[in-house]
DNA sequence: ATAGGGTTAG
């Protein structure tokens, strides 16, 4: 059929063309058409001819619903995918596999994820598209425990799995951040042989990234053909600039040019972040430039907050600010927020308040603004302007979040937040950190209470510091793993500079490589080092 | 003849 040859080609004009011409249209020829606008990501055409079919009284099928049902996943419309179950309901075509299956995709797509998974076990027929689509589904709403139970659950059901179930469950893996989870999904892998298929290796590279295992990320990129699929690149590139491997950042950026391949907005948002994290501002400069005028990739919001991120950190805060005004887009929160580090970091208290009374429009509940701007008052000895912040904390309901942090002990994830003494280990914890921080007392570590953001009293201060999350963590990882072993920590939020300074003479001191993902990056401590160098 | 999954991003 010629529309469909048409429209497997992308050429859904001549498509059209044929369909218009069409003297007589069956009702294939009208499912051909939508499905091929639906397939082609014209879903208001493909709409739009569903009407004209429905208003001139043509009969239409499962294939018409289920290829309208996929066009209007696209538009993620909360209500109108609530009419749609209706509709299929009302001509009883609930059962069709094709059609739960789209069904439960447009839940899932607008976030109505508890409704995606009602459907999906209501279904009394389900295929593997409906499995694959469900633990998408899952992935899509950041539920990768939700995604991986299901993985799982297809897999004692004795259902093969197939590369859509596996790279989504790869995602998964990354998303909980949970090597032992993505190295069990590996495994399954390995016996399937889909391994070469670009989807499965971006997201697996992707996540042993994420996992804090940069090397086996290497080694899975490494194992791919060097073909022309630009994700695969990115995906090592990002996780390179996540692990401050900057040198490596800019060869894999000079070896794809070479071999003919185009970087596009993702790899520059890698590069450029190389560059900040690394304090790099001429390269970053020329990064900017080299994006617009030989790629071709235009600018967006998220590459200008990369360079007001680059400049700030050097200390260029003025330049900042004036990109921020000069660009044409809405500055946003992450942007603002920057510059407000920025300012805490380089003492500019004019651009401070002018950062801050954005932010806090933007962001009316993070009180970690209220209590940076503080911060910086403090610094300029402006006491009144520092209690009225801590009287409005006191006052509001905003709260900051609090930090947790979690580590993986053989099978298990073990979490720790300060404060909390939920861990069955705890006292012995405690004891034992008490003694690292003596011992590390003695390297010349001091508990640095400047780097605190806790709204409290200066005693208690020191004690919270003292048994910050990421702390515990480490102090359990060197109870519980063998000696050699890489200690890798999780954190939520970013690691303040006194566990940064922890960090650097534990691993000196216990000859550990100690690994800690905070909300931002990796840092890899050595022998008394950080591997971002002081900038983060 | 015509239909329903998956990748990288501050």
């Amino acid at each position: 059929m010629l529309i469909n040859l048409y429209s497997k080609c992308g050429l859904l004009d001549s498509a059209r063309k044929v369909f218009d011409e069409m003297r007589e249209r069956s009702l294939v020829s009208w499912n051909s058409m939508i499905g091929a606008y639906t397939r082609n990501g014209a879903e208001q055409q493909a709409l739009s001819l569903f009407m004209n079919m429905h208003r001139q009284g043509n009969p239409f099928s499962e294939f018409t619903v289920s290829s309208i049902l996929c066009a209007c996943a696209a538009n993620r419309d909360v209500v109108q995918s609530k009419q749609l179950q209706a509709f299929v309901i009302k001509v009883s075509m609930e059962i069709n596999v094709f059609i739960g299956t789209a069904l439960l995709g447009v839940y899932a797509k607008c976030g109505l994820i508890r409704d995606a998974s009602q459907v999906f076990e209501s279904m009394p027929e389900k295929s593997d598209v409906t499995w694959s689509s469900m633990v998408a589904g899952y992935v899509q709403n950041e539920l990768y425990e939700e995604a991986l139970m299901l993985f799982h659950r297809a897999q004692m059901m004795g259902l093969e799995h197939n590369q859509f179930t596996i790279s989504s469950a790869i995602c998964a893996s990354a998303g909980v951040a949970a090597l032992i989870e993505g190295k069990q999904v590996h495994a399954v892998l390995c016996k399937t042989g889909f391994g070469s298929n670009s989807f499965v290796a971006s997201s697996l590279i992707d996540m042993y990234a994420k996992c804090g295992t940069i090397r086996e990320a290497y080694r899975v990129f490494s194992s791919m053909s060097e073909g022309e699929n630009v994700v695969l690149w990115n995906a090592m590139i990002c996780g390179f600039a996540k692990h401050a491997h900057s040198t490596e950042v800019m060869i894999l950026f000079e070896k794809m040019k070479q071999l003919g391949l185009q970087p596009n907005e993702v790899t520059y948002i890698s590069v450029l972040s190389a560059c900040s994290h690394m304090g790099l501002v001429e390269k970053g400069k020329r990064y900017f430039d080299l994006m617009i005028r030989e790629h071709n990739v235009l600018p967006s919001v998220i590459h200008y907050s990369c360079m007001v991120d680059i400049l700030g950190r050097a200390g260029l805060i003025g330049e900042a600010y004036d990109l921020i005004v000069r660009m044409s887009f809405d500055p946003n929160a992450s942007m603002w927020g920057s510059l407000l580090a920025s300012c805490r970091n380089h003492g500019n208290l004019e651009l401070a308040e002018i950062a801050a009374k954005h932010l806090f429009e933007l962001e009316p509940d993070n009180a970690g603004n209220h209590i940076l701007l503080s911060n910086i008052y403090a610094a300029n000895k402006k006491w009144d302007e520092v209690a009225r912040t801590r009287k409005f904390l006191k006052e509001s309901e905003v709260k900051k979040e609090r930090g947790k942090s979690w580590i993986e002990i053989k099978d298990k994830v073990h979490s720790f937040m300060v404060g909390e003494r939920n861990h069955p280990r705890i006292a012995d914890i405690y004891f034992r950190l008490d003694n690292l921080v003596e011992e590390i007392k003695k390297l010349g570590y001091e508990t640095d209470i400047k780097h605190d953001l806790h709204d409290v009293e200066h005693n208690r201060k020191q004690e919270l510091l003292r048994h910050h999350s990421e702390k515990l963590a480490l102090t359990f990882g060197l109870m519980c793993l063998p000696p050699v072993a890489p200690i890798r920590i999780m954190k939520n939020l970013r690691i303040c500079g006194d566990c940064h300074s922890f960090m650097k003479l534990a691993s000196s001191i216990t000859e550990r490589e100690i690994i800690v993902r905070d909300a931002y990056r990796f840092h890899h401590f050595r022998n008394g080092c950080c591997s971002c160098g002081e900038f983060w």
